[in-house]
DNA sequence: ATCCCGAGGG
DNA sequence: CCCTCTGGAT
């Protein structure tokens, strides 16, 4: 029997709060990364790990003008594709990914970017929540990206008790419409890099405050002020 | 010092 | 489960 993980005490309710005013405060959500095919956003997805989108977009101009396409990608010298996203971090593992995957790309998928979670994660340097970014931003398939700020919201806004990629993954999608995940994961993502962040949350300022379990709001100011402090 | 739209390997 | 990989911004 599938343990059946139970979901934190309102969860449902609190998730249906989450889309609506989520959707109402970022209504034009959408992904940072410029990128024009599907391949241009695998590549700007891989290389946005421990990454903002603005500095990836900073390079992929310049990368997709000298790799246009995974035949591309797939001979580029490792040294010279080094050099170009030396910027984003973690070169040497990125470079690695997108040779290979291209390659994998080239040999089993004649050059084009599988739109299957299934075929997606067996290409090097593809996770899920790779793969989820790429399934919904590029072929409009439901998929809830979860990287470091949906963890966070997820587990702030209690809509799982879980800390698991995976498990987060399923959770949420399990009390959250098919419909919603792709544009739900943009606006979590956006708010939490705008005002559910990691070290200093602007609770004050969320207009999740009321139905967060972990919103921390100043006291609100009692009848008569205490002088003192 | 801590964080940024992670994934592979031990 | 943990660790490692990397540079740049704050």
């Amino acid at each position: 029997m599938p343990a059946a993980r139970r979901l934190p005490a309102g969860a449902r309710s609190r998730a249906a709060t989450v889309v609506d005013r989520l959707a109402a405060e970022y209504p034009d959500a959408a992904c940072a990364l410029v990128h024009g095919d599907p391949l241009q956003l695998l590549v700007a997805t891989i290389l946005s790990a421990q990454c903002t989108d603005e500095r990836v977009n900073l390079v992929t101009p310049g990368l997709f003008r000298r790799y246009p396409d995974a035949a591309a990608f797939a001979s580029a010298d490792a040294a010279e594709l080094e050099e170009a996203i030396r910027s984003t971090g973690f070169f040497r593992s990125k470079t690695r990914a997108i040779i290979e995957m291209s390659q994998d790309l080239v040999a089993r998928y004649g050059g084009r970017v599988p739109d299957r979670m299934e075929d997606l994660v067996t290409l090097r340097g593809v996770g899920r929540k790779t793969a989820n970014v790429v399934l919904g931003v590029a072929f409009g398939r439901p998929g809830l990206a979860v990287d470091t700020h949906v963890t966070r919201l997820a587990g702030r806004l209690r809509l799982t008790a879980s800390t698991d990629p995976v498990e987060i993954e399923r959770d949420v999608c399990a009390i959250v419409p098919a419909s919603e995940w792709t544009a739900l994961s943009l606006r979590l993502i956006l708010h939490g890099r705008r005002v559910c962040q990691a070290r200093r949350p602007r609770c004050p300022e969320c207009v999740l405050n009321d139905i967060c379990p972990s919103a921390q709001l100043p006291a609100v100011a009692p009848g008569r002020v205490r002088a003192g402090r």
